[in-house]
DNA sequence: ATGTCGCCTCATAGGCGA
């Protein structure tokens, strides 16, 4: 089972985009995150094999789920803020998995409500987490997490200490948890291998010089571990005309 | 401070979020 995830920016200016990856790729699952638009195009992906489930709002955020087999939506909304209307969240049951996305807050500047309010959906996060893993059903996390884990996970921790996905808070959130018992499923595979992004700047040419970040994350429950196969980033869409500022990653799954 | 995108509107320029 071949499951990516991918931030594409903006669903409608990268239809085309999404198109040439399910052509190239053909995932079994594709997560994608920032659709930024209320209307999901669900039409353009029926013809080619894709049942989907999307929650949207305007303008901003929102994240879908495409899977060749069924989707049962779970959950649309984070628990714990019956006041938060940010599209966020998606959580599913696909083939006796449970396979949620999430577009985690960006959080700039630091120090900000926007900084507060990355903090607080973390902490809602982590919850929800300590929850699925009482609960035994194998579990995979996937989507853009907006941490940057390690020093390993960007070009010049110098040029990111401002910046929100680089601050001790999130970063420990994200360590915590791991330590609850998720793992990382790149650096699973990876465990020191160095410049490798799922995230660049599109301006000063951050992209041809590999200045990113990897924000880009899938987190496997205990039981999915051993079945994991491989887990590697796609810099293909990434170099092609009009691209989106991240790069799917990749998770082949037994 | 800046760079570059994509979205939206008190819309064809500027503000916001990333």
């Amino acid at each position: 089972m071949k499951i990516a995830s991918w931030n594409v920016n903006s669903i409608r200016a990268r239809i085309e985009h999404v198109k040439r990856f399910l052509a190239r790729q053909s995932p079994d699952v594709l997560l994608m995150q920032e659709l930024k638009g209320e209307v999901f195009p669900a039409e353009i992906f029926e013809p080619l094999g894709y049942h989907s489930a999307a929650v949207t709002q305007k303008t901003y955020n929102g994240v879908a789920i495409l899977s060749r087999t069924p989707i049962e939506v779970a959950c649309t909304t984070l628990p714990g803020d019956a006041e938060d209307s940010h599209a966020r969240f998606l959580e599913t049951r696909i083939g006796g998995l449970r396979i949620a996305n999430i577009y985690s807050p960006n959080g700039n500047p630091p120090g900000s409500d926007k900084f507060l309010y990355k903090l607080a959906w973390m902490d809602r996060f982590f919850i929800e987490l300590h929850h699925w893993l009482a609960d035994g059903i194998p579990t995979l996390i996937g989507g853009d997490f907006n941490v940057i884990p390690e020093d390993i996970d960007c070009h010049k921790p110098s040029s990111w200490m401002k910046d929100a996905l680089f601050q001790p808070e999130p970063r420990q959130r994200y360590r915590d948890w791991l330590a609850m018992g998720y793992t990382d499923a790149f650096r699973h595979f990876h465990p020191e291998e160095r410049d490798q992004f799922t995230y660049w700047d599109y301006f000063r040419r951050a992209f041809e010089t590999n200045r990113g970040i990897r924000i880009d994350h899938f987190l496997l429950s205990p039981s999915l571990v051993a079945r994991a196969q491989s887990c590697v980033i796609d810099r293909e869409p990434r170099t092609e005309e009009k691209p989106s500022d991240h790069t799917p990653i990749l998770l082949d799954l037994n």
